[in-house]
DNA sequence: ATGTCAGGTCATACCTGA
């Protein structure tokens, strides 16, 4: 089974790209961030018309997140981080989808650092690591994907020197995430390669794809029932050549059985 | 500071968010 996360920039003016990436890849699961396209406007015909049943969460203008299942019915559990009633960003969203449990995220970006936006970004990263922690302890096969926006280590940008003060790298940032990996969850892209440099986004300024100057910050976290049953994990990096690409590349795991 | 996208609006030129 192939768990995917896509970060697509865009559903409306990106639907070719998704259309064309489900029918070549075909994951069995896909989990999309940034729909930027309000709830009614999510593209249901033409996701069903490439065998895809989905449930989302849109918002105007940014956010929105979406599960996609080929041939079954995703059965939503949650559409809201636990711990805030009044944060209203459509950023998470959670489904059971047959017997594996998927959480998919859009973590907030949180630059400029230092500011409001960076506190934003440091709440919602301690109550994901909380609702994690929840997840965690009834034993149950669990994926959390999404584009977190955190450069977990050196090894995971082009120039770690010129990161260091964006609110992708900052320290506070990096250790929410180890501490998260330490209470049990696997990092699926660095179990897999535990030395390889794998980018998995790269911005639209200064030819940084032509150049492979990239960051490593869409991530597949595995339950420890789903961990022991990973296989493989890659990056679908040829996505990111296509014609009006999103500038991240879908990024998957294969779990045995099922 | 720069750069390039998408989606939005006191709309065909700027704003936000990334």
């Amino acid at each position: 089974m192939k768990i995917a996360t896509f970060n697509v920039n865009g559903i409306g003016s990106r639907l070719p790209v998704l259309l064309r990436w489900l029918a070549e890849f075909k994951p069995d699961i896909a989990c999309l961030q940034e729909l930027k396209a309000p709830q009614e406007k999510f593209p249901v015909a033409a996701i069903a018309e490439a065998g895809y049943r989905a449930i989302w969460h849109g918002q105007k203008s940014f956010n929105g997140v979406a599960i996609l299942a080929r041939g079954i019915d995703p059965v939503e559990r949650r559409r809201a981080l636990p711990g805030d009633p009044e944060d209203l960003h459509s950023r998470y969203i959670e489904a059971q989808v047959g017997e594996v449990l998927v959480g998919c995220l859009y973590l907030p970006n949180g630059n400029p650092a230092p500011g409001p936006k960076f506190d934003y970004k440091l709440r919602w990263l301690d109550r994901f690591a909380k609702h994690a922690g929840d997840l965690l302890a009834n034993g149950a096969s669990v994926i959390l994907a999404g584009d977190y926006n955190v450069i977990p280590t050196e090894l995971d940008v082009y120039k770690p020197e010129s990161w260091v003060d964006d609110a992708l790298f900052r320290p506070e940032v990096r250790q929410a995430f180890a501490d998260i990996l330490a209470s049990g969850w696997t990092d699926a892209l660095r179990k897999v390669h535990p030395q390889a440099r794998i980018y998995t986004f790269w911005d639209y300024f200064r030819n940084h794809w032509q150049r492979d100057a990239g960051l490593r910050i869409d991530h597949l976290l595995l339950s420890p029932a789903l961990a022991a049953r990973l296989v493989a994990a890659g990056v679908d990096r040829e996505v990111r050549g296509w014609e009006k690409a999103s500038d991240h590349a879908p990024t998957w795991v294969e779990i045995a059985g099922a």
